[in-house]
RNA sequence: GGUCGGGUGGCCGAGAGGCGAGGCAGAGCUCUGCAAAAGCUCCUACAGCGGUUCAAAUCCGCUCCCGACCUCCA
């Protein structure tokens, strides 16, 4: 019924999504390198995936998302010696790599969590299938479409193009990348500029290396996501998923390296998130833009004018569509943060609507509307202008200018449920008030109340003015007055 | 240089041949002791120039800007 359409990178075009073995659905996405802290770039990919497999559940498919962790070291530029990133950064520190890998992986699902992206299915590790990887590399030998050297191992991309079309996926020809290939210092060693590596020797200064049959070394960049993605979800899968910045080379490695080792074309459906731009640029490591997820929830960074919750990271994210850019501002953030907050006020007010006999709102119709955006290729803010819809319905009939019917706010309520917290993966974040200060509250607003209807208006306000020193903040309703802490939603 | 994607109101962002997404900001009104919150209303945009069409932000051509990838990157 709920027929979900994607695009798909490789045929650059919307097509209906069926998976190759319902309901069972198999998606990978390229996880981080843990080499630093997550940045608002980070934050993309996972959470817009993680989107679309809350969605698949929603819709009754059993989802097996697998999302790996690289943390292996890879070099920090083409040449052929030099550190990896991750030795880099722990001699730095001073410290093992892998304890520079524990560190940040710890952080990255700490960053996830707090964002409320939920884990994937399968976290696998690339420093976990050393075997794997050799033995793949193995095979891409035997077929003759890669070469030793110097105990390292090279893919042979002029001989595969030869038989296969190298650049599928990313539009890219050959012939014109050879003459457009930028002098890189240390790539003597390839027999083609083009050629990418399977398994680097380690230099003596390289310190994450691996037995091998070429000697001690480490596997090159692109081989995990094959060798991993296929061991836990079948030669075939339906959904590979990354940032637009993979498709090049990273992507198009992976095509060329199953069909070399003599395995099918593995994925199906190929979704690309685009990027996060700051200032009209992208952000990025290598660019040095970034801000870091830490420092958006903490607001320490110069770039920054406030703190942003996570749920406020979430729902900037979510109100563009994923294949767009998304520009950075302060100003696009505090927008997001308080329509967040309106439309989660919104929420709190339905458990008090009252029914009636008749309804004058068509809550289907935005039940229906919902599923349809989401069906086209994960609109999500589309779902989101057809909540702030759903907002206003619930204020209306909340100032009884409009009526709902009981079977009409049941499915409002499924549908809030849903969308809202399910599918697009909100949440409420109220700091933890104890029950003592609740009590407190509510004794408060029994004697503003009591001042109020004496008409000394002076106390009253001096009540507020001070509780608004302690950030919390008094709304005076028909209903009586209810009270919020500054960045919460209900009262 | 090659390949790909964009330029939408003050800002952010959907849409992609016909009935003007949505959010934020701003203005007015209602409510209110005041404020806040909430509601209603207003502010009617699609880079430029041509063309196709009964109809173009949406299709075609040219021009001008911007970005991504081609090296590690989400």
């Amino acid at each position: 019924m709920n027929e979900v359409t994607v695009y798909n990178t490789i045929t650059r075009k919307k097509e209906i999504f069926k998976p190759l073995n319902p309901p069972h659905l198999g998606m990978y996405v390229c996880g981080p390198t843990v080499y630093g802290n997550a940045h608002l770039g980070h934050a993309r990919p996972y959470i817009t995936f993680d989107m679309a497999s809350r969605y698949f559940t929603h819709l009754g498919y059993k989802v097996r998302y697998v999302r790996n962790i690289t943390d292996v070291g890879h070099l920090e530029n083409d040449a052929d010696s030099g550190e990896d990133k991750i030795a880099k950064k722990a001699r730095l520190e001073q410290l093992e790599p892998m304890e520079v890998v524990q560190y940040f992986t710890h952080r990255f699902h700490q960053n996830m969590e707090k964002l409320n992206v939920m884990p994937p299915s399968i976290e696998p590790r690339a420093s976990g299938h050393i075997i794997e990887q050799i033995t793949m590399i193995q095979e891409i030998i035997k077929n003759g479409f890669a070469y030793e050297i110097n105990g390292s191992v090279y893919f042979d991309v002029e001989k595969y193009s030869k038989l296969h079309n190298y650049g599928k996926l990313s539009g890219r020809v050959p012939d014109e990348m050879l003459s457009n290939t930028r002098e890189l210092e240390g790539t003597q060693e390839k027999r083609n500029p083009r050629d990418f590596a399977l398994w680097k020797n380690a230099s003596p200064e390289h310190i994450m290396h691996w037995p091998s049959p070429w000697g001690e070394g480490f596997p090159g960049w692109h081989i995990e996501c094959s060798v991993m993605s296929q061991k836990y979800l079948g030669e075939v899968f339906d959904i590979h998923g990354g940032g637009m910045d993979l498709l090049f080379p990273h992507h198009e490695c992976e095509i060329a390296q199953s069909i070399a080792a003599g395995k099918k074309e593995s994925v199906r459906y190929w979704i690309h998130n685009n990027m996060i731009t700051i200032n009209g640029q992208k952000m990025g490591k290598s660019l040095g833009n970034f801000i870091t997820l830490d420092d958006f929830f903490s607001g320490d960074n110069k770039l920054l004018e406030k703190p942003y919750s996570p749920m406020t990271i979430r729902f900037f994210i979510l109100q563009a569509h994923y294949r767009s850019t998304l520009d950075f501002s302060n100003f696009a953030l505090q927008s997001a943060e308080k329509g967040l907050k309106r439309l989660m006020n919104s929420f709190a007010l339905m458990n008090n609507l009252q029914v009636s006999e008749k309804s004058t709102v068509n809550v289907a119709e935005i039940r229906d509307n919902c599923y349809a955006a989401m069906n086209d290729d994960f609109n999500s803010p589309i779902v989101i202008a057809t909540l702030f819809e759903a907002a206003r319905i619930i204020h209306l009939v909340a100032e009884k200018k409009e009526t709902i019917d009981s079977p009409g706010l049941d499915l409002l309520k499924k549908t809030i449920h849903d969308f809202v917290f399910d599918i697009l993966g909100l949440k409420e974040e109220s700091e933890e008030t104890g029950s003592l200060a609740k009590d407190l509250m509510n004794a408060i607003l029994i004697i503003r109340k009591e001042v109020k209807l004496k008409k000394d208006f002076a106390t009253s306000d001096m009540i507020r003015d001070e509780l608004a020193k302690l950030r919390i903040s008094i709304k005076d309703g028909k209903e009586g007055s209810t009270w919020a802490m500054e960045g919460e939603s209900g009262g």
